[in-house]
DNA sequence: GTGAAAGCGCTAACAA
DNA sequence: TTGTTAGCGCTTTCAC
């Protein structure tokens, strides 16, 4: 209504406020075919990573009029289920998958949605990316120990229950094996070791390790929940951090602080914002739906690394 | 369609699925003025509690066939904007809240939505809600003390940041008061110190307390987060936990077993269980809608509780 | 019990 | 430009 003067409109909108009028969604999808909503994907939304980018996600797509449908994978039977149903369809109009390694005919099930995805961690081809400078990341970790004086470096990695597969573990463990031997730092593969992921994850993990016949002076952990279970494991080994061992983590979780563990800060938040804005921009079919953004981690230092005995 | 033979209805059914025909939302949408969705409204979607609650409910929603919609106030604008523009309007059949504390003003409002509501934690009326038996668990974090033999104890109360009201907060306070009186521990206003929500809020709330002339001997955290930030103050200080102070923290999150904190545990995944089910059924029409259902608490005796020296 | 038809409340294409 | 109309794809009601 372009022919409408201004005082008039103005009534016209605040009588619709009044009578807080707002147009059917419904009505409104079903003709248009447009839902004004994205599905956002997470293997456990309770998980403090997932829940910082949903937040992240969450502000973005307020903000440009689209809901937010969470959608939590679960265990590998939801999983499989969410492929196969594919509960997306028909409901969204963009999809953001948050550390979801998509097998190849899981992405061709997405891709048959016919709609812009993005996703964080990971690099699917076809899709908007958005992750971490995760080698650069690891390299940071690697290289802090090296300078403290460390010459025998350990991993803690974690695979998550239940056979879900993310992404990110393997580029970290990779970048881990890279800056090792770049730096000419001693590991083993039996200091690398490989557990559940999370707080009990790491604390087994760091067990394993510390039953080896040697070990290292310095453990990396992929992630900060896998180095605060390996905290407790190794206080109640009573050994000391950084004394006996020195620790760093990876994430800069919330906690990190109270423990005064060393880690690897990525900005979590960000990641969710920057792949929503990625999607809203497909959305808009103003952007390329298949850019890739890398955001860049920095180190933390605080008081679980110093140099060896 | 009643009368067609298993082998017919099997047979379309498979048809159906392999053609991965569903129904169009929109369409069922229009027509039958339902949504199939609910909405799950927190203040922050990224704290451990709120995650967790959403993590119970989204499971229960998901079984049930409903799409979740996650809703985060944010600040104060955030809460504001929420409750004028209802962006729940005729987007779900039902709204979950998680820790709001309703005003009337906006209590009205969201009646006004004309859709069930269950809440978690508080008890306004005309809505379905639950929560853990908060005087309950006080009482069991301040006769735990005391049976140490703790005459003299402090309380860390969170305060949301930007003027955002929870319910909680307050019953925990009244019942820490409640519970000293009737325990003869003694307590002081000045002991009993309010900050902001979290871990800095935790931390700064120790400092406040640590300048005081006199301290007690013991101290309850309103929640883990609290406690973390308490612990970190309490270190940085030269103080010993539970050496010099025992504390006590509320939750028990993932965390607290990495720092060795007595807790007070709640189900916080099936709080958000309890009220999803308590929407659904109201969804059914098969419960009442104004159902009232709280949860036990139970202590978790760790390392940061001894008796007094 | 079965099938046809009339909306649901919008959007978009079209005619005026 | 502006107003009109034909769907969008279901659900539900109402004849049959």
């Amino acid at each position: 209504m372009p022919n409408v003067a201004p005082a008039t409109r103005e009534r016209v909108a605040q009588a619709a406020a009044e009578l807080s009028y707002v147009a059917s969604p419904a009505a409104s999808r079903l003709a248009s075919g447009r839902t004004s909503s994205v599905g956002v994907v997470v293997p456990f939304a309770s998980r403090w990573f997932f829940a910082q980018v949903v937040v992240g996600a969450a502000e973005v797509l307020r903000s440009a009029g689209y809901d937010l449908l969470l959608y939590q994978l679960g265990d590998e039977d939801g999983r499989e289920q969410f492929f196969e149903r594919l509960p997306l369809h028909r409901r969204v109009d963009g999809a953001l998958l948050i550390d979801v390694a998509l097998q190849p005919d899981e992405q061709a099930r997405l891709q048959s949605l016919g709609i812009p995805i993005a996703v964080v961690g990971g690099a699917a081809t076809g899709v908007g990316a958005v992750g971490t400078d995760e080698a650069a990341g690891v390299e940071l970790a690697v290289r802090h120990l090296s300078d403290l004086g460390h010459r025998s470096m350990g991993m803690l990695c974690g695979r998550p229950a239940d056979g879900l597969r993310f992404v990110v573990p393997d580029q970290r463990r990779v970048a881990f094996l890279e800056a090792t031997e770049r730096l000419s730092v001693r590991t083993d593969p039996s200091w690398v070791v490989t557990t559940q992921w999370g707080i009990e994850g790491g604390a087994q993990a760091m067990e394993t390790l510390l039953a080896e016949a040697s070990r290292p002076t310095a453990v990396f952990a992929e992630s900060d929940e896998i180095a605060f279970g390996a905290l407790r494991t190794i206080r109640r080994a009573g050994l000391a951090v950084p004394g006996d061992i020195s620790l760093v983590g990876f994430d800069d979780h919330e906690l990190a602080s109270v423990v005064d563990l060393t880690t690897v800060a990525q900005p979590v938040t960000d990641l969710g914002a920057a792949a929503a804005s990625l999607l809203v921009d497909a959305l808009d079919g103003e952007a390329d739906p298949f850019a890739r953004v890398v955001l860049p981690t920095s180190l933390v230092v605080r008081g679980s690394t110093a140099p060896p005995r």
